[in-house]
DNA sequence: TATGAATGAGACTTCATTCAT
DNA sequence: CATGAATGAAGTCTCATTCAT
């Protein structure tokens, strides 16, 4: 069978002894190690198991399928980037919101850029993102916050604005990362001038107060 | 097997007669129908060969494998968009030539979205990727071009920026095509922003002609 | 997966060409070999293919899992079994009619007993029964046509009647085979009066009305 | 391990505590639901342990392996059979004792059909069959006893005639079972006339000499 | 003894590819 | 050249059973 039959991707059980919750991060870690070296394709449930030095039975006891696994993952990342994105909330202006959000976005992006990569790109898979959709949403929740602050020009449609800007930090940062660009910097300013562009912010550093009108 | 041994991804024969000519055509589009609806998990060359009304054998015949006939598709796609983004170059500013970019992309993208996103995401396998290399090069070259123009500003890095335009259009456009939207003019707007953000265009109309430096 | 998924049980394809007919008959047949062998629990996929010398693809090609071997092999003894049993019809009287049929049975059963037993509980099985619900509605409609003969009593319910009529016949002749029985005549003697019994039908050759004490 | 090495089927230790009594039944009846809900090829052992709310561990303390379950579980109920049947040894007459007998087995059956199902066939097994024999045995005792009676003509070979006896009820009870039936008189009645017919037992009950047409 | 984590053989199924006709 | 039958490696997943704690 190709793809698994429908079912909870959820974890199947939750480990309750300690060992067994080492072992459910083994086998994740593991999952992330196959995914960036040998791409989505390589992905695959004996190769995790004997990466993460468990046997098959041993994923499978907590990975109802392979997509599961993916599923796990994703949640994970997300979580981490969820956790540092929120930290925007508390900047002052909707613009140095956007560019705390991009920090955390291409710090985590570069992170592990390849993971990153094919993360995005299964994410996108109707099975995943059906499974994903709740985490996505609370941090689409983050930006659309952000935009709503003064200092950014209202959009016209806030959900396709939202989900400009997460596509167009990811290109940009996915790019480099395939590059093996490391220059954080640079990449913030280019990710930020997008958006700018994008968002229809003037003039980040107005040299002239009175240039606004 | 699952996956092809090494071999030229080249179309194995070039049909002379118009007959195989019809035939590989036939194929492609077949591969392009299954791509579309199945995704890049469900292409299989059996299937292939049955929507194209052929048999496996007769698709080897012209393809020999399986990725070739995704190289030969990407061609086929990146060929029709090179010779529409060509008609850039003769655009008089660099800023029109620009939006001429983004109407051609974004035509193209619109024409088929489901199979232009799952082409994008073929063309990163390196396997691929480097099969195309040649035909993305002559693309990339149209918009290296445009970036020259005087009335863009210098980018730093040309081979970045371009990765990164192209990455941008993609990006927007693929979320658009998934989404659903047709609102061409809407998106290219909303492209054009994000280019021009980038690329440090400023103010394409501006109201107030005193509000500048 | 224990189970297959739910889906046709049907044959996947009409073979074509008189080689893969051929092929077809070749797995069948070793899977009632295996089958007969190693009963249920012994039957696998690979093993059959293996039995039948040829690969599992091949099975696969013309068997969409596991469960439409049954079928098919089901459907092949229920063909035999109808076409004799059907001779029943022409049959004078109720009485012989149903002695037609209590022979065809037990030769039937008897041809390859454990074969015969071990379909007639996997035929139980609900995804199986559910498959074979119209070749064995044919044949109930030949037993009822039988019962509604004059010389055999009526039967309060016609399709309980049939029910039990073939319940006992399988009894009966399947331990018969386990046991390794051959003497078909007293065989289908002990049937005949099981039969008889139930459904009311008094002496067979009364040959003096009163040599009963 | 599909199935079980060959090992002794008998419960591993004998309960001796009250304690592990309990838990046994609990087991076994874990066992009894399984099968009556999922069918034989839903019984897992993780799943019986899982519903009795032991854990596999503690399972294998009790049963050497799964097919000592199954023992078990047909142990059991062939006891309360028993037990019952051996009433009919009481019984004036062989006609009422085979009466009793089938009283009791119809009871048995239609007490939970489902399961009687299911074991009437893994009992069939031959590694089931061998552990059961001996229960067996006391069983079939009990029947060629009844057969034995003056009023029950002579049958040419006891064991046969035990056997088919045996069979001719499960068939038409399981089968009632299967259809839902509850309708314990009938269900007697159609049983017995087999029976009798089967056994040459004549005119249970002449009620006048010339009622027939 | 109980627990439940871990094991791993083995079953099912798919699909890229080859090859006889 | 076309056909479609055949191949078989490889991947997914299950479950009986063992074993450390």
């Amino acid at each position: 069978m190709k793809t698994s039959r429908r079912q909870s991707l959820k974890p199947r059980k939750v480990p309750q002894q300690s060992r067994a919750q080492q072992t459910v991060a083994t086998i994740l870690e593991a999952a992330a190690l196959v995914l960036e070296v040998k791409g989505s394709d390589g992905l695959n449930t004996n190769l995790v198991a004997q990466r993460a030095g468990v046997s098959v039975g041993t994923l499978y006891q907590y990975f109802p399928n392979k997509d599961a696994l993916i599923v796990a993952l994703s949640k994970r990342e997300v979580a981490v980037f969820f956790a540092e994105a929120q930290g925007a909330l508390h900047e002052p202006t909707g613009q140095s919101a956007l560019k705390h959000l991009i920090t955390v976005s291409v710090r985590q992006q570069l992170r592990r850029p390849a993971l990153a990569r094919v993360l995005d790109f299964e994410e996108n898979r109707p099975t995943i993102a059906r499974e994903l959709a709740k985490s996505k949403a609370a941090f689409r929740e983050v930006i659309e916050q952000i935009l709503a602050r003064d200092d950014i020009p209202p959009q016209t449609d806030m959900q396709i604005a939202t989900d400009d800007l997460v596509a167009i930090i990811r290109a940009i940062v996915d790019g480099a990362g395939e590059r093996g660009e490391s220059d954080r910097a640079g990449l913030e300013a280019r990710v930020g001038r997008a958006l700018s562009g994008y968002l229809g912010i003037v003039d980040r550093q107005p040299e002239k107060p009175r240039s606004r009108k």
